[in-house]
DNA sequence: AAAATAATTAAACAAATGTTTAACTTAAAC
DNA sequence: GTTTAAGTTAAACATTTGTTTAATTATTTT
């Protein structure tokens, strides 16, 4: 899997476009305009239009892999722990949107047949990271007893995703004029409100 | 806008169709195969495949006026107003799916101009309501003072999709073996789960 | 019962799709 | 400098796509 210039620009524009107006709703011919080649060079490169969206997954999958196991090494407490983590973690999913994106519409969609084992192992990995910042804090008497750790991901990440997917009403709502007042908003405000939520409901007792 | 039967089950296959494969990946012969049609029937009801869609969201919207006003009405107190909104919302996403589904999927995507004027002013509504209880909650004291209350509902509804749209991953971390642990699993331990995040949330001193 | 409207059909249509071909150009290897 | 391989192209290919047509059947209205 070693790619030249041209192939990862093609991978680039298709990445940018699927993610935009979806798999079926992108055309070959739509890639190979905007990347400036010729229509049979996706064919040439890939074979076909399906096996350059698994080899765009197979490819971003790599820069998804978060090396957010020092983080647990680090000499924190568990609740600095937990806002790195979400900070870290929203950070990599916020710069990889269209692959995020893409996953998530695929994964689960009943079209294609793709093999989605690197992006579960990815997240299993994660959670057990997050598993062991979790139960730090319980040994230390800092976060409660009984938590669904599995629930956790689905709440920072959901969060996330519905910010983003539903960004013209939160624009208007929040009345962002620029892309750039919406970026930001992600690494500030949103981020800290996953965090105050997260590190809310492990302290939580009802 | 008064359809007959037939129509209603074109739209109703076309429903589960768009969020199974998405709108381009479904094809009129698809939608007309499963609901024993002909082809021609779709643009005979609809004038075409787009503008089937538009209808079924016209059509769709209208279940989704939830009335959660009255909830604000009854004699609950605030952290009970609270858990019903959040009850009733789940259940009427959850039971509009592949609704928000394809909701979800068109608001974000750059193919088709829709107009998502009536979602988002179902929004808007529901968020006026939520602003109301948690305005009553923190005159009462039992909330905190300083609350973005725009991002209550990415959570809410974040955690609810994030968990809906990785189906597959959460069948296999918890194990769930039919389609109906799943679906009782989002009225029980993930209604909870998001009922005591906010609950959190609003309560949570930093 | 006749006339008029609505529903349904198979076939045809043009346009768009993913992919392949065969010719040509450029670059690399010898 | 010739040969070989890689890159690039326009055109052609077979399917699939959404939609329309024109004929037929079913239903409703008069």
């Amino acid at each position: 899997m070693d790619l030249n210039d041209k192939q990862l620009e093609i991978l680039t524009v298709a990445e940018k476009l699927f993610a935009e107006k979806g798999f079926d709703g992108t055309s070959v011919r739509d890639i190979s305009k905007i990347a400036n080649i010729n229509v049979a060079m996706v064919s040439y490169y890939f074979g076909s239009k399906e096996k350059l969206l698994e080899q765009l997954i197979l490819v971003r999958i790599q820069d998804l892999k978060i090396k957010l196991e020092n983080l647990f090494e680090e000499n924190l407490n568990p609740f600095e722990k937990i806002e790195k983590f979400i900070e870290f973690y929203i950070q990599k999913v916020d710069s990889n949107r269209h692959m995020y994106k893409i996953m998530h519409f695929e994964i689960s969609s009943q079209k294609r047949a793709l093999d989605m084992d690197g992006f579960h192992q990815i997240k299993k990995s994660n959670l057990s990271i997050l598993t062991k910042i979790i139960e730090e804090g319980q040994h230390q008497n800092l976060f409660k007893k009984n938590i669904n750790i599995a629930l956790i991901t689905p709440t920072i990440l959901g969060t996330y995703f519905h910010f983003y997917t539903n960004k013209y009403y939160f624009d208007s709502i929040l009345d962002f004029k620029t892309e750039n007042e919406f970026n930001n908003y992600i690494k500030s405000e949103l981020t800290q409100h996953i965090q105050l939520t997260i590190k809310a409901l492990l302290t939580y007792d009802n």
